[in-house]
RNA sequence: GCUCCCAUCGUCUAGAGGCCUAGGACGGAGCCCUCUCAAGGCUUAAACCGGGGUUCGAAUCCCCGUGGGAGCGCCA
């Protein structure tokens, strides 16, 4: 049997980490058996949904690499299916037409909750024969009324349920378009899916699903009810830690297998490793590992494992994404070997692509302001003899490179009976108005013998020269 | 309220009866390295929710509490 998982999300609102940790679940069980993953957009609610969620929805997986095997696929556009399931689940008595009105359930609702019971649908309308005059009925589903259903459920484990806890689901409202818990059922079964991975807010609809399945003929899926993500503050994700469009993490500057790799681990483990390759996840995740409990978004740690992965990358493949960065902070059209150099040399330095455009903007730009008190402090009359010599050693340089740069900055230091840092210091802030760069020598280098004369002797006018 | 789910350092987790004086990682503290910032190395503080069982032995199994979460919609 091939493995099939999907990941059916609600444009309702923004796709978030949550949504991406079960989408990224589904994807890797797939992909580790070989499966097939699809992507299916549950928009019956056409209230709520917008397409700005879809775009989310699709533009999201699409960064992250998730990719599909079959699909997108739209639930509004599957309406004749579910109407055909509905009418015959209405021919053999499965389901029944209600016509109870919104006031009259609601009334019902708030007795059972006075008398401390569960609100259920107590079946009025199920005998019904004729229908009410002037009323568009909905359509029930029969749920049996007595027995348990079991979810074998692969991260649970066996959950039991009984019918009598169970109540006659809506199916069709009464304009006639169908409702969530069916349509899932209808889908999952057309599509084959085999392996349903799922927040875990949704282990309480699944054995009315199941009932459902069965009475269309179908045989459970496997099931794999995966806990929810909670705020860094151990609170429900809301929208001030994280609830926020996936999107915003790649304008932050994430790395999307870093994400995921952050992702991969709130749940699931393997041994004590921490940084996984997407290969490496591939290989060695499975849906039975994945614990049962709730676990809190940690920014500080996806930052960690962010800086992880960039200090692994390829500087070509850091450029790529580093790009779009700095065009945001107005560099215009670098030079793409520049742009990698620069990449390699902070690659280690800074724990997001964002930050490393930030830091990185001397590489690009001209100075137009030194850090004030770096210029107080190194760009003085102290700094003046190691700035001019400097100035006329670097000038003198024809192999512009990082370790005949170094024997210059140390020769001069040599000369002028110093230590190394009361020359590269100084040194350091004229060419990038800072105190922190990568090592001088390899600054100088990224630089160009040009952009660092022309601002050494700024400096040295600064300085007061 | 009813039903269902969950429970190891602040956080993510290891742990599937003895290997646990509970391990790793993020974050914190300190030290080392060092031209700055990082990275890296070392050290350190920090947890089995409580109570009963079962067992020679329980973080691990069972029960009861407690705490958190979810569902109970003509939302998904």
């Amino acid at each position: 049997m091939t493995i099939r998982t999907r990941f059916a999300p609600s444009p309702t609102g923004l796709l978030h980490i949550g949504g991406v940790r079960t989408a990224l679940f589904s994807w890797l069980y797939a992909r580790h058996h070989g499966g097939t993953f699809i992507l299916r957009v549950e928009d019956t609610d056409r209230e709520r949904s917008t397409d700005a969620a879809v775009q989310v929805i699709l533009e999201g997986m699409e960064w992250l690499g998730l990719g599909h095997d079959e699909g997108p696929f739209y639930q509004t556009r599957r309406m004749d299916r579910y109407r055909e399931v509905i009418d015959q689940f209405l021919r053999e008595g499965k389901a029944y037409y209600c016509y109870c009105s919104k006031d009259e359930l609601e009334v019902m609702r708030n007795q059972q909750f006075a008398a401390k019971q569960k609100p259920r649908y107590d079946g009025t309308c199920r005998h019904r024969t004729q229908p009410v005059a002037g009323v568009q009925p909905v359509v029930r589903f029969k749920n049996p009324v007595d027995g348990t259903v079991l979810v074998n459920d692969v991260v649970h484990g066996p959950v039991t349920f009984a019918n009598t806890e169970l109540d006659d689901l809506i199916i069709a409202r009464s304009d006639g378009t169908p409702t969530y818990n069916f349509c899932v059922v209808v889908d999952d079964w057309d599509m084959k899916v085999t392996h349903v991975i799922r927040g875990d807010d949704h282990l309480n609809n699944t054995p009315r699903q199941i009932n459902m399945l069965t009475a269309l003929g179908g045989q459970p899926p496997v099931y794999a009810h995966v806990a929810m993500i909670l705020g860094a503050d151990g609170a429900k994700l809301s929208k001030r830690h994280g609830a926020v469009s996936v999107l915003q993490y790649r304008e932050e500057g994430y790395l999307p297998e870093a994400l995921l790799n952050y992702l991969v681990r709130l749940g699931w483990s393997h041994g004590d490793q921490e940084i996984f390759s997407m290969e490496e996840m591939v290989a060695l995740f499975d849906i039975a590992d994945v614990n049962k409990s709730a676990s809190a978004f940690d920014p500080d740690k996806l930052a960690w494992v962010n800086q992880q992965h960039m200090m692994k990358a390829a500087p070509e493949y850091l450029a790529k994404h580093l790009r779009p960065q700095l065009t945001a902070l107005g560099v215009v059209d670098p030079e793409e070997g520049h742009v990698v150099a620069v990449a390699k040399v902070q690659q280690a330095r800074v724990k997001t692509l964002k930050e490393m455009a930030q830091v990185s903007l001397y590489f690009f730009q001209d100075i137009t302001a030194f850090d004030e008190k770096a210029a107080a402090k190194y760009l003085n009359a102290e700094a003046m003899p190691a700035l001019r010599a400097l100035n006329e050693a670097l000038s003198l340089v024809v192999a512009w490179q990082a370790p005949a740069l170094h024997e210059v900055v140390t020769q001069v230091a040599t000369a002028l009976g110093v230590g190394l840092g009361k020359v590269a210091q100084p040194l350091r802030v004229a060419i990038s108005g800072g105190t922190a760069s990568p090592p001088i020598d390899v600054t100088l280098e990224v630089l160009g013998k040009e952009r660092v004369l022309g601002r050494l002797q700024k400096a040295i006018a600064l300085a007061g020269g």
